[in-house]
DNA sequence: ACTTTTTGATCAATTAGTGTGAAAAAGTGT
DNA sequence: ACACTTTTTCACACTAATTGATCAAAAAGT
């Protein structure tokens, strides 16, 4: 499931997932999401069907003495939602006001679904839009004190 | 599938395969095409075969804390529009308004359509142009900084 | 037990996307 | 050059998706 798509976000918090790709949700028999913020951006990531099993295993074998892991860890892990979507009828999802900070979408009427395969992403429009146009693309600092352990997972 | 052609694109954001492509096709028996961002140029790449699972897979299984990682992600698989063409019919494919504005063929009449092998490239025809002639498109920046991870690949 | 909040369902207006006939243009053979 | 075929393009009509609004059921709070 891949694509840009803005979508209404409504005074619940509340997004319904664009009709193409509902076919392809319920052909997966998942109805399981879950939704936490992204380690570098303000965005949040939604995973659906094994992929949340994956990420977060592998997050929780990693030796948590690195603080930089520790801090990932937390992240990732300590923001968890769980949630479902129902099938039937719009697929809502309903964003934690938590998270809904972090993404910078409060209030907003409308944000960014993205879809990236196996997961999606929520997004301020604004804020994607900018990464998007090459806008500012300065602080990647990250990228020189990762450690090896983390660097080596795809997200 | 080799070539350039101009093809019309009508109000709705449509244009449709020219005729010489078609039993190509049609004999590869896969309707299933993807659109996406070409990574460095204001153009879009129309996938089909297996050109697509290829490449997606390949950058899905990229270390995803890499800032430029990311960006490339954001940019090819966040974009993506997969979509299918009628066999049968006159194989019109509709390219999303977003991806028209980035490849600036909102409101052409007539676009590029050219036949790279295992995929396609959608061009401004004037944008197109100034490549052949050696006109420089500014952002070529990229392949200084890309990481060997992605320079290895194909796009 | 009652009120308030949360959540899901349904409807209708608008917008977006798709299919198709037929005119116009381009290509082909004699 | 002419008639004929194929391809391209335009325009219209139809179908589907989105989304705000409204309402009812369920859950939570007083």
């Amino acid at each position: 499931m891949f694509g840009f798509n803005t979508v209404s976000f409504d005074a619940k918090g509340r997004l319904s997932i664009p009709a193409r790709y509902r076919a392809d949700f319920k052909s997966q028999n998942q109805s399981k999401i879950v939704i936490t913020k992204d380690p570098q951006y303000p965005s949040l990531k939604v995973y659906f069907g094994l992929e949340w099993e994956r990420i977060s295993t592998k997050l929780q074998s990693l030796q948590g003495l690195d603080p930089i892991v520790r801090n990932i860890q937390w992240t990732i892990l300590g923001n968890a939602h769980e949630t479902s979507i129902d099938f039937g009828g719009r697929m809502l999802i309903r964003i934690p006001t938590e998270l809904q900070k972090y993404a910078e979408i409060e209030n907003k009427k409308q944000i960014a679904l993205v879809g990236m395969g196996e997961k999606f992403e929520v997004w301020n429009i604004d804020s994607w839009e900018m990464r998007q146009t090459g806008g500012s693309l300065s602080t990647e600092i990250l990228d020189v004190v990762l450690p090896e352990s983390i660097k080596s997972m795809s997200f």
